[in-house]
Order: structure tokens, then sequence, then C-alpha cells
DNA sequence: TTGACATATAATCATTTGCTTATATTATAA
DNA sequence: TTATAATATAAGCAAATGATTATATGTCAA
């Protein structure tokens, strides 16, 4: 088992206060399935498109999530790169996978995925 | 790798935000070292001691640590039982040890060994 | 252009948070 | 008993948080 206990406890406090709050902690693990755009997260979550955007907003303020525009979408990931992911991934790797929530978005017709719009 | 994905989201993000806080998180990382007091608390934090009250309160009531009363003193400790304990344990994985804060409590005579003093 | 859609920002507000000081409780020791 | 040490609780307050509504920005398509 390799842990590497690099990150400072300065940085990850200001994490996990992050993904402290369930509507990130959601968005962070339905990234975990792939890059989704704003109106996806819209979608799934009862609140507001400025609260869905102030939240990634933080995320990615944070370095934890990227973003992509890709015309009219936003599109967001997880930052890989980002001196933090083996934090935030241990963490999500003690969640369920959230991917229920993207497949009730493909079967409602909500799913936005690029490649069916670029052709 | 043997990743338990049992934490449900709604019970994990307030783990991670009690975590969240510096104060609380370097708590928890120090009480992966053995159990402290919270006198010993009180003499690593620059803070009053009734804030080092209240952050072990909160910990206590979500279950992260236990607490022992031992004569006039009150020892804490993680609480590996609980069912989110593999959540707070691959958190403090990712954190640097705190170890020296007790080894200068130590050094300064300021730590509390409860077979030191019943002898 | 213009209109519609996707997203971001601003302003506002109620709630939560984390600290402080003051005081209560509990246990030990003189 | 009484004093003292260790800890907890109460009350108060400034700052941070997370939501909302209203508005701005950016992109595309007609």
């Amino acid at each position: 088992m390799n842990t590497m206990k690099d990150v400072p406890i300065d940085k990850a406090a200001p994490i996990l206060k992050l993904l402290g709050d369930k509507t990130r902690l959601t968005m962070a693990a339905l990234l975990m399935e792939g890059e989704c755009c704003v109106c996806e997260f819209t979608e799934i979550f009862n609140m507001s498109q400025p609260s869905i955007s102030q939240h990634l907003r933080k995320l990615r303020d944070a370095g934890v999530v990227l973003e992509t525009r890709r015309g009219q979408w936003v599109f967001y990931s997880l930052n890989t790169d980002n001196e933090l992911y083996p934090l935030v991934e241990s963490v999500l790797n003690q969640i369920p996978s959230q991917k229920e929530k993207l497949e009730d978005l493909e079967n409602n017709g909500h799913r936005v995925v690029w490649c069916d719009i670029k052709r």
C-alpha cells in the first residue's frame, strides 16, 4: 500500500471543507464517471442554475475541477494533475458511484454528449 | 485494491465538513498517534480551552472520536468502530503525521500520560 | 441583427460557524 | 470542607456560507 502523505494540512482542510458540502461532493463523484456540463448538473440537482454555477466556481478556484468551453456548453472535469488530487480521489473512493444519476439523464434525453452535437 | 464504497454520500459530507476545519483535522491527525487529553490540545493549539472543547464535542457528536474520563482528565481517541471510520482513515492517510507536536509536548513536560499519574 | 439557450456574476439575505468571555461542573488534594 | 485544576456549557458576535432573484455575458442559429 503506497500511501503518500504529501498533502499539507493547510491545503487539505480547505479541500475537505469544499467536499463537505453534499452538492459539491456529489458533483465530484459524478465527475469520477467523466466530464459533465453545467446544464447536466442543473438537471440533476434540485437547485437554481446560479447556485450550481457558484459551487462549480469554488471547486474550480480550489483546483479540484477544470472547465472547458465547447460551444455554448461548459464542461467540467476532475483535475487529476492537481497536487491535491490524491486526497480528492481517496475521498471519492470511499463513497458510492453516482453513475445512476447520469443514466437517468440519458434515459430522459438530457445527457449532453459533445460528439453527438458536433458530428 | 479493496475499496469499499460503503459510506453513503449523506453521511460522508458532514464528516468531511468536520474534517474541513484545520483545527479538527489536526486533532484527528494527532489522535492517529494515540489518545490525547483536552489539556494537551489546549497546549498545542493557540486557542481558548472552550474552543477546543467545542471542536471535540462536534467530533464526538459525529461519532468520529470517543471520550473517556480518567480522574480529572478526559481522553479522546479515534472511534475506529464507527461505520464512517474508513472515510476518516483514508483522509488521514493522505496528510502528514502530526507526531512532532506531541514530541514537543513531551520535551516541555506537558504530555499527560495516564500510567505516569496513576502509578 | 435578433432571439434563444447556456452560463456567469451581482446583490441580498437567513443560517451556520468558530471564536471569545463568563460561568458551571466535576474530580482531586490540602 | 475548601481550594484548585480540568473540562464543559452558555451567551454573544463577527465572518463565512449557501441559497435566491435579477441581470449580464457569450454562443449559435435563423
